[in-house]
DNA sequence: ATCATATAGTTTCCTAGGAAACTCAACATG
DNA sequence: CATGTTGAGTTTCCTAGGAAACTATATGAT
């Protein structure tokens, strides 16, 4: 006779990763009907309106390892969507920024976002929206979440 | 001069996505120590107290293809966790179970996700984990979310 | 100046999941 | 009872990321 065990449900952890996960797949078939995943997505966001940035601060930024950035912007390069170029300044440096198509397409994947946004959380009143948002920010804040974490 | 676009961070889908990936990387750091995925802890749970299932079943269950859950179920065999056994009815099904090894090792991973769970959720109030819970679920509801969407 | 060490980026190997083709058993229908 | 169709499970191919080894450049110590 199996010891009983608290649900799976019991746990918000268990409950952030339902939400978190239905979220960003929706996201994503949004996404692909572009042509785009999150992770590119969230790399072109980064860089729009910015100057080009080292791979490695990239890296930083999003949670994810050097050698993962490298193949992320291989993909993004051969979309046409980013530029990859010598740094001035170190010999084993590089940068990366969008090119002219990528910038205006950002905006377009933007809207994506927002609308995405709107009908996961249309049901929340504005109030709401606004608590779980001050408890999700409070929780990244003491959790020292930094990146995006793509993955 | 490109167009000012909302923040990523202004997006609960983002903010939702940050404290979810902490919060089960945390936990697959917990339960790589005892040599068990995420993935592999679900399949487990699900099959906790329970008669054997189907792999149908909990691909359904699990938000998974029948095709991973062969592979995972592979994997739990080899580390003699799970028991795959042809069902009596139907010449194509087969059940599966949990070993008597996994049915004691469970409790202790389940151990894990409480610690998991008490520690990223610690600074939070009763009533605010309460809250979180209520906006998180109503979002479950809302959304027509019912598997585990492991990944 | 030389050499050790650290850093930037790449590459290789591995893991894990999805999509879709495939096998085999069950079932319906004529 | 043959036959077409559905359903269960497996397998193959593909994608994407992490870990760690590897290359090349920079930097610091002597």
């Amino acid at each position: 006779m199996p010891q009983p065990l608290p649900e799976l449900t019991d746990h918000l952890g268990y409950r952030i990763r339902q939400v978190s996960n239905h979220v960003s797949h929706a996201f994503a078939r949004k996404l692909a009907a572009r042509g785009v995943t999150v992770a590119e997505w969230a790399l072109l966001r980064m860089l729009y309106g910015q100057p080009p940035l080292p791979p490695s601060q990239l890296a930083t930024r999003m949670g994810m390892t050097r050698g993962a950035i490298t193949r992320l912007a291989d993909r993004l390069i051969g979309k046409g969507l980013l530029l990859r170029a010598p740094s001035a300044a170190d010999g084993r440096a590089q940068t990366l920024g969008l090119t002219e198509s990528a910038t205006a397409f950002v905006p377009e994947l933007a809207g994506l976002a927002d609308r995405n946004e709107a009908e996961c959380f249309a049901h929340l009143s504005p109030a709401e929206r606004e608590t779980l948002r001050d408890l999700l920010e409070r929780t990244v804040a003491r959790l020292g979440i930094t990146g995006v974490a793509v993955e």
